[in-house]
DNA sequence: GCAATCTCTAGTAGAATAGTAGGAATTGAG
DNA sequence: CTCAATTCCTACTATTCTACTAGAGATTGC
C-alpha cells in the first residue's frame, strides 16, 4: 500500500518543470541530475506523461520537455493514475465478495480520503510550499 | 497503490469472527467458506494476525479463532499494518530526495487523510453497519 | 553534415504476490 | 488409549510486478 518508486520519480519530474517555469524545454539529463532520478528510466517515464497528454516534448539540440498545461491545471492525482494505473484503495469490484459486506463502503470512504489530497493538490501548490522553504531557509542563514 | 488481496482477507476473516460475538472459537474452515477465502491461504493469515496478538485460538476438536481483544479495540488500520507491513503513502524516508523536495511533506498529508480512516474504523464499527445493511434489506423483502 | 537530443523496442534480475503441499502437534470424546 | 478433528509449521512454486538497462533510430539546430 505505497506509492511506487516510478510514482514518486514522476511527481519529482513534473515538479522539475513546474518549478521552471518558463516555456523552453527542459532536457531530460537535467531533469535526472537534479532530481536524482536514473536517466533511462526516467526515460520511460516522460514519454508516459507524455502519452497521457501532461507533457509536450522537442527533439534535437535544444530539445526537452515542459509542460503541456499549466501547473495549476494538473494534480499529483492526475500524474499518479497516469503513471501507476488505478489510484485506488482496492481493487473493485473484488470478486466473491460476500453479501451485506460492509468492506466496499469502508474503500470508498478511503478512496474519498486518499482524493481529497491528491486531486485537490496542483503542481502549482507544490511550487508554492518549495519557494517558502527555500526562503524560510535563506532567511535563517542571513541571519 | 492498492491494498493486496492478503489484506482485503485478513479484513474478511476478523470481521467473520467479530461478527460472531460469542467467546467460542470458529473453524478455519468456516471463515474460509463464508467468506470466500482459500483455505490454506487463509491459515497462513490468521497464524500471522494472531502473532501480532490481534486473535487467539484452539486446537483439536471443537478449536477455531477467536478474537484476542473486544471488536471495538481492533481497527482496520491494525489488521492491515500487520499482513500487509507498513501501511503508508511513501517508503520514507525516501533516499536521494532533492533538497527541500515538498513532497515529503504532501505524503504526510495523504497518510493523515488514510489514518482518518483506516485507524478509526474498528470492527465494532464495520458489525454495526452489517447489521444495519442486513436489517434493511429484510425490511424491504417484508413489505 | 554532424552533434545533441528525444523515441522506440527489447530485455532482465530480483522481489513480491497469491497461493499450495504435506505432515507434525494438540485437543475432546468415547 | 485411541481416534478424529483441528490448528501449526516448514517448505515449495508459478506468475506478475518493479525498477531498471541496452542500443539503435528519428529529429532538430547550427
Amino acid at each position: 500500500m505505497d506509492v511506487s518508486v516510478k510514482g514518486e520519480y514522476a511527481l519529482r519530474a513534473v515538479f522539475e518543470l513546474s518549478r521552471h517555469g518558463k516555456p523552453e524545454p527542459v532536457k531530460i539529463a537535467r531533469i535526472a541530475e537534479s532530481q536524482r532520478i536514473p536517466r533511462k528510466f526516467l526515460e520511460m517515464i516522460l514519454s508516459q506523461l507524455k502519452n497521457g497528454g501532461f507533457l509536450g516534448s522537442r527533439r534535437g539540440a535544444d530539445g526537452g520537455y515542459f509542460l503541456a498545461r499549466p501547473a495549476d491545471q494538473i494534480t499529483v492525482g492526475d500524474i499518479l493514475r497516469q503513471v501507476d494505473g488505478a489510484f485506488q484503495a482496492s481493487k473493485r469490484p473484488f470478486e466473491d465478495e460476500p453479501p451485506d459486506s460492509p468492506l466496499p463502503e469502508m474503500w470508498d470512504r478511503v478512496e474519498r480520503a486518499l482524493s481529497c489530497v491528491v486531486d485537490r493538490t496542483t503542481f502549482a501548490d507544490l511550487v508554492e510550499r518549495w519557494k517558502q522553504k527555500r526562503d524560510r531557509r535563506v532567511m535563517n542563514w542571513q541571519i
